[in-house]
DNA sequence: AGCACGCCGACT
DNA sequence: GTCGGCGTGCTC
């Protein structure tokens, strides 16, 4: 044991153990840490408990055990562990492997996986605290106490406890850190480090009827009789029964009723009070889920014959191949597919995983699957809160649920036995992690994950990534067809507008070509509804002089402030900076302020300019931030209450809008013209999904795509549906400028807040980058894109590697030492080197 | 990543 | 003279 400022006490022999824990802590450094097991723990300890154990001076951390063995470390002395937390392991040996897999495909440290995988609720870390010393008597004490020390004494008098920031802010001052140690040497007060549990169950509190009046019906008058003067306690009584049939059914009683009913009804409190004072009423708390059970419908899902055929291909296919990609085209119907199979799975008592993007996790698709697989099925979504988080790992490891659908962290749920993984939405950018490390593409790290299970993995889009369709094609993965809609939903009819056409002819009105607004007023007179389509939140993206030019810029980063109307705000979305919009222009004087560019938010103001009769609504990053604001948006639109819905990605992902029957794309450029190389794989998906709303029953819809450049290979494949044509063309460039899927790439980003010495680390690592021996294309170093973020300056140096045999896996461990060491070096000792694996 | 230690400038 | 700035080294 270690004293609070790092003095080693001796070892006592007695309890000098054998045992040994590698214990994984959440820090950014590449190795585990051994500790001591004392003789007390040995029995109760394993794999993925986890453990309270001293880091450093005097942190107290959690860590899971990674390791247990008998070794005992030679170059220093251990510390040992200071609590065991779980009587069973929270994370399973499949899932230790699947972190160091991690950790190394994606050349990060353990404890950052850890970090990412553990809910923050299973997480605990401590604080200081400081209390007055028992011992300590200030009449008898042979140390002064100054001022200052004096007032940490007379506020610990009053309170038992001070944390450090308390001194602190007690004092005025940042650190209170050396007139506490002051006074712990004057043995005036004890510090000690505090852990804290962060989940905490729910709890509810319950009332039910007390013995005679619930057990005879003649009691329960007589009580009648005599509160009939208190009416108030009578209507409590009165809604008690109500809801609780006592008599009919006494275990009702037992399990009691939520006090909440009877306040919420309106009924006085106090009065309840009174009835649980005079032992009437019980009182009493339960724990309860966080999760409401819920009825499932039992109704067999039929399957068309086409639906048929592609689940027994896909079946087939599992026979031979691990991973499957299941390409069916928007009205396909692959939900009920997946219900089918998750259904096989479960009942053959292996798990199953469902993993959907972000934004499609709100959607219809969950309830329609909960209607199924009802109280079996968690949900692990970033809109739960922590404990609801803790409920589900918990869930799983208790195996309450035995299928889990969620978003891409769902990968790290305790799952022990799962038969398989399906991701849907397989292509959506949304499953790579840019920032903090891991940086882990969830549909790739799934794949692994289903290896270690020795499961099945099902891709699932209706225009699949081309890593994964050129996967399918060179037989690694099976590969399924769904090219039939349900019922006899047709394709829309395309309208590609030009809008420099239209704006030389004066026919663009507020961002809307002709024949967009023509199009929006025909289905505004047959009652149809309108989606419109932008990928870029906000008013407009940013402001400009109409003078001089003058556009303003972050202070810290390198970008444009973006505009925001409502606040009268521009700000950064990088660093969060922002700033009121100036009255004139600081370059040149001029008033002549004016917005640059369309964001969701002015073309809904446009919208109701150009349509005042239309009734419109915006469903974006802003307008759906609350838990349950998507809802209710969706819930207008789909009930008719809206004709005109405006929004970014939101509105494409998962939505079923029968009367839908003009999509507009506003500005397809925005998708078209990005600076990457998979610029056209996305602007083909992503014109395709949101097409893919228009018309979806018996109607043929519109879908009408504004841009400057109406020549663009991609629409005419986008119109023909020509997926494979499309992809091969782009595959043939690819592979003529090594682009993934041909190559792997790893992308390095050196930070620092001098730029001179982020570019000299930059050059320092690509020249020893190129000294590796294997086949592989450097590039770089360049300045970032983004070249400044929060005033450190970036540079990127991009390696494309030969994807033959282990030689990424080469590089990266070569690459790995190349940077240890120039971090070791004085000049680059504070340069950040961010290692980006399969980057976006 | 934290966090403690050490050595330097600008204040009572 | 002290406070607190941040550069540096270490964590089983």
């Amino acid at each position: 044991m270690e004293d609070l400022f790092g003095d080693s006490i001796p070892h006592d022999e007695t309890t000098d153990p054998s045992t040994f824990a590698d214990v994984i802590l959440p820090v950014p450094i590449p190795r585990m840490f051994t500790y001591r097991v004392p003789r007390s723990m040995e029995k109760s300890i394993g794999i993925g408990h986890r453990v309270i154990v001293q880091f450093g001076r005097k942190k107290v951390l959690t860590g899971v055990i990674g390791k247990v063995h008998q070794k005992p470390p030679k170059d220093y002395q251990t510390k040992a562990i200071l609590e065991v937390l779980d009587d069973q392991p929270v994370v399973n040996p499949l899932q230790i492997k699947f972190w160091f897999w991690m950790a190394e495909y994606y050349c990060c440290q353990i404890g950052e996986v850890m970090n990412a995988a553990l809910p923050s609720g299973l997480k605990l870390s401590s604080e200081s605290k400081v209390q007055l010393n028992p011992k300590f008597d200030p009449e008898t004490s042979e140390f002064p106490i100054d001022d200052r020390e004096q007032i940490i004494l007379d506020a610990l008098e009053k309170n038992a406890e001070l944390t450090y920031e308390d001194c602190g802010k007690l004092l005025g001052i940042k650190s209170s850190y050396l007139i506490i140690k002051s006074l712990v040497i004057k043995e005036a007060v004890l510090v000690y480090e505090q852990v804290k549990e962060k989940y905490v169950p729910k709890v509810e509190n319950r009332i039910k009827l007390k013995a005679p009046y619930a057990t005879s019906k003649k009691a329960l008058e007589a009580l009648f009789e005599k509160l009939s003067k208190s009416t108030k306690q009578e209507e409590i009584l009165l809604k008690y029964l109500q809801e609780v049939p006592v008599f009919h059914s006494p275990e009702k009683n037992e399990k009691g009723l939520e006090k909440k009913v009877i306040t919420d009804a309106g009924l006085s409190p106090s009065s309840l009070k009174t009835l649980i004072k005079k032992e009437i009423l019980e009182e009493f708390k339960v724990i309860v889920s966080r999760f409401d059970d819920l009825p499932t419908d039992d109704r067999e899902i039929h399957l068309a014959d086409f639906q048929q055929e592609g689940l027994s291909s896909i079946k087939e296919q599992f026979g031979q191949k691990q991973t499957v990609l299941l390409h069916g085209i928007t009205g396909s119907g692959k939900t009920e597919i997946y219900i089918h199979l998750i259904r096989e799975v479960l009942d053959s008592g292996s798990q199953v995983l469902l993993l959907l993007p972000e934004i499609a996790l709100t959607t219809q698709i969950v309830g329609r699957l909960q209607k199924v697989f009802g109280s079996e099925m968690g949900i692990y979504h970033s809109k739960h809160s922590d404990n609801e988080r803790v409920e589900v790992w918990q869930g799983v490891l208790s195996g309450r649920f035995s299928f889990v659908v969620g978003v891409r962290s769902a990968i790290f749920l305790p799952f022990d036995s799962l038969g398989m993984i399906i991701i849907d939405e397989e292509h959506e950018p949304s499953y790579k992690q840019f920032d903090p490390a891991p940086r882990f593409q969830a549909r790739d790290a799934a794949i692994m994950l289903s290896w270690l299970h020795q499961s099945k993995t099902l891709l699932g889009s209706a225009t699949p990534s081309y890593e994964s369709f050129y996967n399918a094609r060179t037989q690694k993965y099976g590969y399924v067809h769904l090219n039939k809609r349900f019922g006899e939903a047709q394709l829309p009819e395309f309208h590609i507008a030009d809008i420099l056409v239209d704006k030389k002819k004066n026919l663009l009105k507020l961002d809307f070509t002709r024949i967009m607004r023509e199009k929006i007023q025909e289905a505004l007179d047959r009652q149809e509804q309108i989606l419109i389509f932008q990928n870029r939140r906000g008013y407009a993206p940013y402001m400009s002089c109409e003078e001089c030019g003058w556009i303003p810029d972050c202070e810290h980063c390198d970008v444009n402030l973006t505009y925001h109307q409502y606040s009268e705000e521009m700000r950064c979305h990088y660093c969060g900076f922002k700033e009121k919009v100036p009255r004139a222009c600081p370059a040149c004087g001029s008033h002549k302020l004016t917005t640059v560019g369309i964001g969701t938010e002015r073309l809904e103001e446009s919208l109701s300019l150009l349509f005042p009769e239309a009734r419109i609504g915006r469903m974006d990053l802003d307008t759906t931030r609350s838990k349950y604001a998507y809802q209710r948006i969706f819930d207008e639109f789909s009930s008719g209450n809206l004709d005109i819905l405006v929004g970014t990605q939101m509105i494409t992902k998962g939505l079923d809008f029968d009367r839908v029957t003009v999509v507009g794309i506003v500005d397809a450029d925005r998708i078209l013209y990005f600076p990457d190389f998979r610029s056209g794989e996305r602007a083909f998906q992503q014109i395709t999904q949101v097409a893919g709303r228009a018309g979806r029953r018996n109607r043929r819809g519109n879908v009408i795509v504004q841009t400057r450049r109406p020549d663009n290979v991609v629409f005419e494949k986008v119109i023909q549906g020509n997926y494979p044509e499309f992809y091969l063309t782009e595959m043939a460039e690819r592979k003529r400028f090594f682009y993934p899927p041909f190559v792997k790439n790893i992308k390095i980003t050196a930070r620092h807040k001098e730029s001179k010495i982020a570019e000299k680390a930059s050059r320092h690592l690509t020249n020893l980058l190129k000294e590796i021996a294997i086949k592989k294309i450097i590039l770089g170093p360049e300045r970032a894109l983004i070249g400044k973020i929060k005033n450190q300056y970036l540079f990127d140096i991009y390696v494309k590697l030969d994807k033959a045999g282990n030689t990424p896996a080469i590089f990266k461990h070569e690459m790995g030492k190349i940077i240890f060491d120039l971090n070791t070096q004085k000049e680059f000792k504070s340069v950040r080197f961010v290692v980006d694996v399969d980057p976006y």
